[in-house]
DNA sequence: ATTCTCACA
DNA sequence: TGTGAGAA
């Protein structure tokens, strides 16, 4: 083909070309990333197929792959595509794990504002609530939500609410009411008395808060959006998927609220 | 300016 | 996932 011999390169001069170090080469070949050719003198020899591997190689470690999952991209053909989707949900669950993090810290700053002083132990017990949710299969619970709602959803009307209600509460603001409400909630649902002036309180403050939703929500989607969540639950409890909620305070407070409608105390 | 191994972060 | 030391 071209007159050109090929080039052949060792360490030093490959390790400079590549933008790496040669200890960074020779751990790369340890861990069978790539192998170089040797000189009788056994000096590493890299050519132009090793050079391109090694350029792969430093692209895709920029991007935050570990040499594991590296060595399983280099040596198969795959799809720049699904190398760049399967790094981003990467960096997307880093991104859940700083957002939670920021979460707990608000929390502690809020309690510490209001003069009640956390002890470390007390951090670390908020830390193991918080954190210890599974942030995939959180993921996972929403987007089979979405592709359910989705479904039956022709006019995407119930879809777009669905959209509006999570941008509604994705601030962190809202997260750390969100969570206090849950502790209320679930605090009430211990007592265990769906009829209990406490608990009929707390559905008529929480639909107070929601009041506006409902109101531009017709009685189909919400329908619609209920039927998707329990469809959802079911499923996610099939596979014995953790949650980061817990379906039985939900379910007391939805008999709560039946109640209250039965005896038209709600409007 | 290279090889290897080992300890260390 | 690399680095630095030390011997060859």
């Amino acid at each position: 083909m071209s007159g050109e011999k090929e080039q052949w390169f060792g360490p030093g001069e490959t390790a400079r070309r590549v933008g790496v170090t040669t200890k960074a080469l020779r751990v790369y070949e340890r861990e069978g990333l790539v192998v170089p050719h040797r000189a009788e003198s056994r000096w590493r020899l890299y050519g132009p197929t090793q050079i391109a591997r090694l350029h792969q190689i430093v692209v895709l470690r920029d991007l935050g792959l570990s040499l594991k999952s590296i060595k399983k991209l280099v040596g198969d053909h795959p799809r720049l595509r699904d190398i760049l989707r399967l790094q981003r949900e990467t960096l997307e669950s880093q991104q859940d794990k700083i957002k939670r993090a920021i979460a707990i810290i608000d929390v502690a700053l809020c309690q510490i504002h209001e003069g009640r002083d956390l002890s470390l132990d007390e951090l670390a017990i908020l830390t193991k609530e918080t954190l210890m949710q599974q942030p995939a299969d959180k993921k996972k619970f929403l987007a089979r939500f979405e592709a359910l709602i989705a479904e039956q959803d022709p006019t995407g009307q119930a879809s777009r609410t669905f959209d509006e209600i999570k941008k509604e509460y994705d601030g962190d603001a809202h997260k750390v009411a969100l969570k206090a409400l849950m502790e209320e909630a679930s605090r009430l649902k211990e007592v265990g008395d769906v009829n209990s002036e406490a608990a009929k309180e707390f559905v008529r403050r929480v639909r107070s808060r929601t009041a506006g939703i409902r109101r531009s929500t017709s009685q189909a989607e919400q329908e619609l959006i209920r039927d998707a969540y329990t469809k959802t639950l079911a499923e996610a409890q099939a596979r014995s998927e953790s949650l980061w909620f817990d379906p039985a305070v939900l379910e007391f407070f939805r008999q709560v609220a039946q109640g209250m409608k039965e005896r038209g105390e709600l409007n």
